[in-house]
DNA sequence: GTTAGCATGTAAGGAGTTACATGATTTT
DNA sequence: AAAATCATGTAACTCCTTACATGCTAAC
């Protein structure tokens, strides 16, 4: 079962299934790919390398290649049982918390993966997010007038932007059905119910 | 200088200022407001109460009170030196990661500080989402065709995201200085540019 | 009478950050 | 020549979650 920790793991493995690379490109993928807010650490990065190292799902490639003479860099290079602990990732069923943290990565590797997984990851998360909802606007009606009037406005904009999210899962799913990738421009537009 | 977990102690302080409560109910009515995600466990409340009473931000209150005769709770209530810190927590210039993490709680909170506060909390946010918007969108100019189809559409959708919230913030801002409180609606009329 | 919710706490462990340590290479 | 960036790592520390431990009260 999936565990908080498989976040870089996952992460790793989704860039190098691309090609090999070392400690510091991956980390600066990284940054820019979750770009919104946090960064990783080398403090976090270089352990978790080790780590899978050890577990074999990488392994080191030498790098006598280079023609310009570097510095030696540890380029790592997926392992098949990584490839497998990848696709294993991408679609795993886990708790909530769990793959919430993790859809933004996984989408971002969607092409690594084959449509009934997308479609899996899309649809889980719509409907968690419409669970959610349910509850947040339930709880909306319990408490009417006696909330504060900034609390409301927060709580307002969250629904707001979770329901936007969620008419942009439905574009997303629909347009995976139709095999034609992810819709290029049209999710300010319209769309009808979902 | 406030530190990541100061978050903790900001939210507790808050609801103690609407009146005095005890550990279960803080978490509750917590889990209530910050309900998008993450639920704060007894684990991280109970030993944050303790250090607070140590600190002398908040006290104890017998519950004799009460009349339904019910089992001994801990009723918390605030102190002087509590609310002084509660508004160093809610004004203070921190690092962006930590003010970009309790802004919802800091908004959520509004209503316990003055305009001024209100003001510069809202400013700040908008002006580090525009900066990160500038940053992203010069990326996504500079490497164009090259990027993935599902990484370029989650980029996308981040970039109308952040968009957003930075008009429904300019809203907050304009009506916070005409004085009128959060706009009870108008956040997806048409507002121009900001 | 037993399940569900109220109520408070502790101990162990996970995950990641900050700060430290080191040194090569490229740019200014 | 200095500053910035490339490049890899370790140690200490922080914050939080999970799991455990305990017992009362209300509802079914």
């Amino acid at each position: 079962m999936a565990r908080r920790g498989d976040t870089i793991e996952l992460a790793v493995l989704g860039l190098l299934h691309e090609g090999p690379m070392h400690g510091y490109e991956l980390r600066k993928r990284l940054n820019l790919m979750l770009g919104w807010g946090r960064v990783l650490s080398y403090g976090s990065l270089y352990p978790a390398l080790k780590k899978m190292l050890r577990a074999n799902l990488i392994t080191e490639v030498s790098t006598t290649t280079t023609p310009t003479s570097r510095r030696p860099r540890i380029v790592y290079e997926v392992t098949p049982a990584g490839n497998e602990q990848f696709q294993r990732l991408m679609s795993e069923v886990g708790p909530t918390a769990w793959e919430d943290d993790n859809f933004d990565i996984r989408f971002a590797f969607f092409s690594s993966t084959d449509m009934e997984i997308r479609l899996r990851v899309l649809e889980g998360r719509r409907s968690r997010l419409q669970e959610r909802l349910a509850r947040v606007q339930a709880e909306l009606a319990r408490t009417q007038a006696e909330v504060d009037r900034y609390a409301g406005e927060l709580q307002r904009h969250g629904v707001e932007s979770v329901e936007r999210e969620v008419r942009w899962l439905s574009d997303l799913i629909r347009a995976e059905r139709g095999d034609e990738g992810p819709a290029t421009a049209p999710a300010t537009k319209p769309v009808g119910t979902d």
